[in-house]
DNA sequence: GTCTATATCGGGATAGAC
DNA sequence: GTCTATCCCGATATAGAC
């Protein structure tokens, strides 16, 4: 039984292989004999096991984000809305650094593959959408342009803190294998969002 | 004459169709093919003007972000020093949104080109970070971790609204062909930021 | 300086042994 | 199901004519 088990377990391991290496260098940037190395599996398996690179790409946000974003938010309090969309963002975020990271490659170049997948994230900023229109109805949130006001909430959930292009910058002194909180970040990310967003009552 | 200055012509024929493609398709997911038919000359002028495609890459930026950030903050002010910061990076922004596109992918996957870029805009991000240090210093801005709100910031100023991919969220009705006042885009910028770091006096 | 034709290399996918 | 060896295509870069 250890035999008929072993296909999950090679696929697993492309799997992460293709995440960690489309994360970094990208679909395109990716060879498949690098993912099999990694993986520690032969070349032919990628296409035995997933018919071809691309299904790979595919397979990655079907394993890994399967039940993404599943909340329907009533917008009746659209304060509360946007703490729950935020938290929900940031911990898929803090899961799946890489899965956030590729996703914002395809988004930034539009590649061909996103369109079977912008679902996923499409439907939660059609819901940050409606909870800033909400908000700004009802008076609780404060801005002039709604056009940019999604852009810039957008671009600040996105931006994952993950990848270490800032850190030259930062030059952290603090000891990065502390993982950090998940909580503070979610706590920092509210709160400035909705500061930007003038809501006085956090 | 007009012969002499040929050269010329099709070097910037060729840089502005790899600047369109780079930032549309990825720097790997371009041709050398696709960016001779854009610029409409031959393949092998590429390799004769700029010694092969990475070369066009560099030339990029040295062609068309030459000058960029040569300001110096004194942060004796920051929450000027900030509203200038933004203002000169949402400038770039506007000027060269395929510039700003194409860096962003470079830096989301780590690139190796990056390396030979990257001081246009970590000079940048350097006096951003002193900014909202001196900032918090003087108790003008308000926020936890140096750290998050560094990418907040970033976050918040790289997002180029110039990418379509958030069209189909906000199904724009505006007519596009109106150009957008520039000084609006950067007073939202500035409102947003400013007050995502409390800041009262903007 | 610019073109066409071609050499060379590397990547994805597959054939066939085990 | 997994491996090695190979095919085939497409991409970069270059040679050589004009």
């Amino acid at each position: 039984m250890k035999h008929d088990a072993q296909g999950k377990d090679v696929k697993l391991k492309i799997l992460n292989a293709a995440k960690k290496l489309f994360a970094k260098k990208g679909f395109e940037g990716t060879t498949v004999r690098q993912i099999c190395d990694e993986a520690g599996v032969a070349l032919a398996l990628v296409s035995y096991h997933f018919g071809g690179k691309e299904n790979v790409f595919y397979a990655l946000f079907e394993t890994f984000a399967p039940s993404f974003l599943q909340k329907e938010y009533d917008l009746a309090d659209p304060i509360d809305d946007l703490k729950s969309l935020i938290r929900e963002f940031a911990l898929f975020r803090l899961a799946e650094p890489e899965l956030i990271n590729l996703l914002q490659q395809e988004v930034m170049m539009q590649s061909p593959r996103l369109e079977k997948v912008q679902n996923i994230v499409y439907a939660l900023w059609l819901q940050l959408r409606a909870i800033l229109e909400a908000g700004k109805r009802q008076g609780q949130f404060d801005y002039e342009s709604l056009r940019h006001t999604v852009h810039f909430v957008v671009g600040t959930l996105i931006f994952t803190r993950n990848s270490p292009f800032l850190d030259p910058v930062l030059q952290l002194k603090e000891d990065l294998s502390v993982k950090e909180d998940q909580e503070d970040v979610i706590r920092y990310t509210i709160s400035y969002i909705l500061s930007g967003l003038k809501c006085s009552a956090q």
